[in-house]
RNA sequence: GGCCCAGUGGCUCAGUUGGUUAGAGCGCCGCCCUGUCACGGCGGAGGUCGUCGGUUCGAGUCCGAUCUGGGUCGCCA
């Protein structure tokens, strides 16, 4: 370890460079805020050393912050021989002051540097403070494990990359309280200890003190505050929210994260997605200089579905899913049928080109399908001279091939892959299995932003596990008028008026109009099997609120963490997080979560039931 | 909770069908070097092969369990 060696370079006799106070010196400029056109100038600049290279009589340093990097050129007829020693002696991660006059280059510039040009010609320099080698490179690209990198986060954070995914971040916060504030939304607080609420995300709970056997809830999100707002007449809100959800994590979920919230009120639908996508756009245009087109492509929910297999549809690609149930039904080819027969559907994609892919990967695509829900992946491959090679051939005639074929729009070379299962089924697995193809075969391009608005989402979503509808959104969503009627006769089929805004196949956020009405929340908790009590118990306070004089009133929010993950490119959510958590919810640095003291249990009156201790 | 991937000096990796003393690049340490910027030259240190157990005359390599990290399904109103 560094510790070791800094040990035995210690113990080796040689004289230490104390850290010397910055007193009497104030920073002049940043490394990479200087250029040609600050020649002669006298500057003083501080920051991590990045690189020395000694070449005996001269010694140059490569200075680091986080505006970049400038190199310092120590000779001892500049800085006389006490500076000299003590640039002798800079390493890696010191931390300097460096007192010196611009200069342009004598040498070569330095193509790859933004202040190749130029170079500091060193009077005096301070070392403001020594530093062991770091556990890892500290450089763009980082190859290291991201374990490690975690666990010395305060280094990871000092690499470029992550440095100008942090700096963006917080551009785009800027941009964003500009644009609502311009807009005449309110930015305004509210509480981190909430009351739990089991719909939904589980809960991160905090025992009370004061009331032993009593627990907050952080907040999953502000909605009812949100709403409560509006009731009490701020007509539009907004607040860069921290929201939290004991829920597993993925490349782009933490258990913490920041939502963009925001609340309007006398609004319908297009006011809502009108305010966003202006935003959104306005923040593309400021952090990245991206243009995009206003307003936005709509799609409802039916469409995405039945054509991506996904609310969610990444459409910078076609490959999408086709319908053949009426095609194959009555064929000979008993996997379909019985899917029909079982009420499911048959559906299908074209592979454009890949006829001849090899069996082990398109085993491995069946593979992939199981992960999904299904039973097996059907496939079709339309060779180069027109004949088929397929897995189901031996079912069905050559006349019900060639239906499917034509029916799929398959030529000569085309890859056609069916699910047959419950709908459902169908549309996860047709829908991944077009996302991880396009990713294998290339066809997404990475400079494209493709927006979508995915609308009209459904009003319920039937739960197997609890055997009754769930709220797809939540339950204050209103559902649209013209199925009001369909509540309590045909739950399955009311759309809701809610809203996701997706991102190259990521949905970026979402939001719905609020019910405002007391009698449709009732029917809304009725329908939902919620008893009056219980509601009462819950959202009493909600309720008694809309007695009590309600605008309609509706909003969104926008996930910040994946917005700034999409914008920068970055793979992972945690590339764009100061201090993230890792797959369990812990935190590899701090070590959090942690044990505590029995007697602050004791306090909250709590006690750790056999196994947890 | 399920499935998949990875774990070998500080970092990134190689390591053949199981076979003698586990290698490389970078980094680190020492000495030298006046225009380097992936600086260069000479010399050097540094490894319980994640952990435990098993198979074997012999395990970095095979088997089992386990730990750590990642991806994903479930989950995420």
């Amino acid at each position: 370890m560094g510790g070791a060696e800094t040990k035995s370079r210690k113990d080796g006799g040689k004289e230490e460079v104390m850290a010397e106070s910055m007193k009497g010196l104030k920073r002049t400029h940043r490394c990479g805020e200087l250029s040609a056109a600050d020649a002669g100038k006298s500057v003083t600049v501080m920051g991590w050393v990045q690189k020395q290279r000694n070449k005996g009589s001269i010694i140059f340093v490569d200075l680091r912050d986080r505006s970049g990097i400038l190199q310092v050129i120590f000779e001892e007829n500049d800085c006389g021989a006490e500076h000299f020693a003590k640039a002798e002696k800079l390493r890696s991660e010191y931390v300097v002051a460096v007192v010196g006059t611009v200069e342009k280059r004598a040498g070569a510039v330095n193509e790859n540097l933004a202040t190749g040009e130029i170079e500091i010609r060193a009077r005096e320099v301070r070392v403001l403070s020594e530093a062991e080698t770091p556990p890892f490179p500290i450089e763009e690209d980082s190859k290291t494990k991201e374990e490690l990198r975690l666990k010395y986060r305060y280094l990871d954070l000092r690499r470029p990359d992550l440095q100008r995914n942090l700096i963006l971040r917080s551009k785009i916060v800027m941009a964003i309280r500009a644009f609502l504030s311009r807009e005449g939304f309110l930015e305004i607080e509210t509480p981190i200890l909430n009351k739990s609420t089991p719909e939904g995300a589980r809960d991160y709970l905090v025992p009370s003190r004061v009331h032993p056997g009593c627990f907050y809830a952080l907040p999953q999100s502000p909605q009812i505050f949100k709403q409560l707002l509006m009731c009490s007449g701020y007509d539009r809100y907004f607040q860069i929210a921290k929201c939290f959800r004991d829920e597993d994590l993925r490349a782009d979920r933490q258990p913490e994260f920041t939502q963009v919230d925001l609340e309007m009120s006398f609004v319908d639908v297009d006011d809502v997605i009108d305010a966003t996508e202006r935003m959104v756009a306005e923040v593309c245009r400021e952090a990245i200089g991206l243009e995009i087109q206003l307003p936005l492509k709509r799609m409802t929910w039916d469409e995405a579905m039945n054509r991506f297999g996904s609310d969610k549809p990444d459409t910078r690609f076609g490959m999408e899913l086709t319908d053949v149930s009426e095609v194959v039904r009555g064929c000979g080819f008993g996997v379909f049928t019985g899917a029909l027969e079982a009420g499911g559907s048959v559906r299908g994609i074209n592979v454009k080109g890949q006829a001849e892919m090899p069996r082990k990967k398109i085993d491995a695509l069946v593979e992939f399908a199981r992960g999904y829900g299904a039973k097996g992946l059907a496939y079709l491959a339309v060779q180069p001279d027109g004949t088929y090679k397929s897995s189901f051939a031996k079912f069905m005639t050559e006349q019900e091939m060639k239906a499917l074929v034509e029916a799929m729009q398959g030529e000569a070379g085309d890859l056609l892959l069916f699910a047959a299962d419950r709908l459902k089924t169908v549309w996860a697995v047709l829908g991944a299995l077009r996302v991880e193809l396009a990713r294998q075969l290339g066809l997404i391009d990475n400079d494209k932003f493709h927006f979508l608005w995915v609308t009209e989402f459904p009003q319920f979503e039937w739960s197997d596990e609890e055997g009754r509808y769930v709220a797809m959104h939540h339950p204050f969503t209103m559902p649209m008028e013209e199925d009001l009627d369909m509540l309590e006769t045909e739950p399955g089929k009311v759309r809701a008026k809610a809203y996701d805004i997706v991102l190259n196949g990521v949905e970026l956020g979402g939001g719905s109009v609020r019910i405002f009405q007391s009698d449709v929340q009732e029917r809304m908790f009725e329908a939902l099997g919620f008893t009056r009590e219980r509601a009462r118990e819950q959202f009493g306070f909600l309720l008694d609120a809309f007695r009590y004089g309600v605008p309609p009133h509706a909003g969104l929010a926008i996930g910040l963490d994946r917005f700034v993950m999409l914008l920068v490119k970055a793979e992972n959510i945690r590339e764009v997080i100061a201090f993230p958590k890792v797959k369990d919810a812990s935190c590899l640095m701090s070590e959090a979560p942690g044990t505590v003291e029995p007697g602050q249990l004791e306090e909250l009156g709590l006690a750790l039931v056999k196994g947890a201790e």
